[in-house]
DNA sequence: CGACGGATTGCAAGGCTGTGCAGCATGTGG
DNA sequence: CCACATGCTGCACAGCCTTGCAATCCGTCG
């Protein structure tokens, strides 16, 4: 196959065209001083050869590959996937390409994506999912590789950090299921132990002393519709079950609504409030209409992106954006 | 900051280990001759200065970039992410790195897409969505780029060919639905037009025909949830109602569904039988349980990325997988 | 002790592009 | 008609890597 390489270079469009190498280089420079009349013999050789600059040779020499890394786990879930493609349609608008490296959440995986993308001298990456080691980062940001971490840690400087108001939101939660009579609330969380995560949980948990109700927590598992199920397992054969529950994502939640329902005979929101957190696609589905907060996924999307254009950056950037409480049907109404 | 990129290079860490730059090469390249001493050394000063082999001019001398880029449209989708999750592992472990253009369906932008495929020099480009242009497929070709199409039309020669049993399985529904007892069976389909839905619709009708069953088959916007809505009003709404609705997709039946059960108060599968097609997680959450065909998604990637490896392909390669019937409750049983 | 073979190593070419610099032609103004 | 500014163009180099080829080194055998 490697043998049968064969693109069209610069060269074979000079020759065809009649002109120098230099001059097809610079009709596809935007800014380059080109004759006009020479512009159009140039593009109409490269039309008819099929010829596309190579972004690999002028990545090496602008030292500017164009290539953005996207470091992200578990891309089928449905947040992640949303995030996905605000992404790569801002970056692409951005003139930039997305390249799409999975990883298994271990710390040590977002390390080897991070290293492909140095290996492509990537512009930039944006770690979605995981938390890349010290060292890794220094690298990249000797390497002068923009890094942004969307709702991960703050501890390390030099990237740009977008995290949400997770705890408020938590509060806000709270806030709706005491207006809602709730007495005894609960918190259903995974076990990945995210930054935002723990923050809702703390924030929640936090809410509710301040309110006087009484609150249990419990985590399980994945961050995912499973795990909801056997939340609400547990949780609700409790002795004194919650009659409020906070899940820390929408997948749980709709696991958690699931199970209620079918295996507990309980209605939503009349016996049991439910909320969740993200706002994907499915919370908004008939079977389940669960209020929720949302992540303003285009908003960071085009935070991120637009920060990676910037010609200088501060070595310590964050952003704080609010989630915002969409209402549905999954609590009752104060 | 384009100024401030400032990568390790060969030169660099040959200079260091006090070798030459080639001897930094071969270390590098498995199977090269290398003392072991030698190797040592420059691993250890790599190590040191964070040395990472710069691929984009690996891949200008190797004609071999390992970029795949995958074309996609509305990658938030269940179905499609949950194969661009398949996709890009596999591909990681075949060494190769996944580039992700979205695209929004017109075949135009599928053509540019494919452009910036060429741009990057990438090994091969697999399409999952819209089609390209045939002068696009020839000059990809032309370069020695390989090429999947993944449930598309089967016109062109020169990809690999990735399609299902679409017909088949719809008439294997047709079949449950006979047996559950249905005399009047619609089809929900999008606007869609791809050949796969397509497919589906006229095998579907064609059985019925077979059967002797009254069928209906409708179409409206895109292929999704909000459709599968509509759809259901527009079939519920008939003089004569279907007992028994295939949509084309899972997305389709899932909007479908709660329209009948919430607008209509239908029981399923008591008063109305449903079957869908991707076998999209949601498909077998509680609230639907969804009878489906599965989409055998590791077995596409699979034999996308082995194809890519392979050393010669065939012009025409056509591979033809079954979506294997998941049987779950919104079909009575015959 | 000399020759020979095998393992390593360095040199230099080749792959493709962007761009500073100097030369060229052309046009303009005096 | 000449001096000068202006706008294009081509040359050559730099950027980083892989690899064929020739040279070198060392061990071993006759």
């Amino acid at each position: 196959m490697a043998s049968k390489r064969d693109f069209v270079s610069a060269q074979q469009v000079a020759q065809r065209a009649g002109v120098s190498r230099s001059a097809v280089s610079r009709t596809f420079t935007p800014g380059a001083s080109v004759a006009p009349e020479t512009r159009q013999k140039v593009i109409e050789a490269a039309e008819s050869l099929g010829y596309h600059v190579n972004h690999l040779a002028r990545g090496l020499m602008l030292k500017e590959s164009g290539i953005v890394c996207l470091v992200v786990s578990e891309v089928a879930t449905p947040y992640r996937a949303a995030l996905l493609k605000a992404l790569t349609q801002k970056l692409q608008i951005a003139g930039k390409i997305a390249m799409l490296v999975n990883t298994d959440r271990s710390d040590e995986s977002v390390g080897h994506a991070l290293k492909q993308a140095i290996h492509y001298r990537a512009d930039a990456s944006i770690v979605l999912s995981g938390m890349p080691d010290r060292s890794i980062v220094e690298l990249c940001l000797r390497s002068g590789q923009r890094l942004v971490l969307i709702n991960r840690d703050d501890e390390l400087d030099g990237p740009l950090r977008i995290n949400l108001n997770d705890a408020e939101a938590a509060e806000r939660i709270c806030t709706a299921f005491a207006r809602a009579g709730c007495r005894r609330v609960g918190f259903a969380n995974s076990e990945a132990g995210t930054a935002s995560l723990m923050a809702r949980e703390e924030g929640f948990l936090a809410a509710a002393a301040r309110f006087g109700l009484e609150a249990y927590c419990m985590r399980y598992g994945a961050t995912s519709y499973q795990s909801g199920r056997v939340l609400a397992q547990r949780f609700l054969t409790m002795d004194n079950r919650p009659d409020g529950v906070f899940c820390a994502s929408d997948l749980l939640a709709c696991g958690f609504m699931d199970e209620a329902r079918m295996a507990f005979g309980l209605s939503i929101p009349e016996q049991l409030c439910i909320a969740g957190f993200d706002d994907i696609e499915q919370a908004s589905w008939g079977s389940y209409q669960l209020t929720t907060f949302a992540q303003p996924v285009e908003l960071i999307a085009g935070h991120a992106v637009e920060w990676l254009q910037m010609e200088d950056v501060d070595p310590i950037s964050n952003i704080k954006l609010q989630a915002e409480l969409v209402w549905r049907r999954s609590i009752r109404a104060g």
